[in-house]
DNA sequence: TATATACTGAACTAGATGGTTCAGTATATA
DNA sequence: TATATACTGAACCATCTAGTTCAGTATATA
């Protein structure tokens, strides 16, 4: 049984705020892919997509393999497991917030106050 | 009933991609703070927490609200309700290619492969 | 052996990010 | 009224990001 080393939130984070790169996390789930079949599929140079792949793998997120000339692609084996716990233990603390009365107070309270000043 | 347009995952996921970010969302959990004391807590001079303010704010994930000279942050309405459902449909995908059989098969045919090439 | 395919790496671009300083404005307090 | 507090905005900096092109290497295929 082996231990894997959960990169830190910040790169898995990161790694999941591009869209494209979500988008090959979702294509990876319906199939290993080679760079050339990635690149193809979202309309990016062939190294443009390495790019991707590679903040994916050092996010742990996929890893690849290279086999002749092609290099194969597919979801890692630690999945989301730290950024899911890390978004449950937090949807708590807003919805104590949201439930806790001086959101109500603060609320009633919308006289004189600059809600937003750039 | 109030509809919340929640602003893209992109603008989500990267405002948690920040260990500071997320502290503040922590802290923010205690109780509602000013720039001031969050500046203060993240050893941070208030511009630079301003900034981290925004970002968590164009996030949808904070709001904020000045009285007087005091501009109070506290966690927003909208949760992380999208990011938890994102995360956990893809969750699934991870663990069915965790048992796929080509996983173990892949793992078997380890001869002959560059197996991250840089 | 010649050619096509699949990737790799270096170098460049425009724009974002995470931070700073410094000079302001607005509000409280003495 | 004078001073301290809390923020705001502009400008700057170094570094990262998302993409490109172009020139190469390695592997298959005809």
């Amino acid at each position: 049984m082996v231990q894997y080393i959960s990169p830190p939130l910040d790169l898995s984070f990161a790694a999941l705020s591009d869209a494209t790169r979500r988008g090959i996390i979702d294509q990876l789930g319906r199939g290993d892919a080679s760079i050339t079949s990635l690149a193809d599929k979202f309309q990016m140079t062939l190294t443009g997509m390495k790019k991707h792949v590679q903040v994916l793998e050092q996010a742990g997120l996929v890893v690849t393999q290279k086999v002749g000339r092609v290099r194969t692609c597919k979801l890692g084996k630690r999945g989301l497991e730290a950024e899911a716990e890390w978004i449950d233990a937090h949807r708590k603390l807003f919805e104590a917030r949201f439930e806790a009365l001086d959101e109500i107070i603060s609320e009633m309270k919308q006289e004189g106050s600059d809600d937003s000043a750039s």
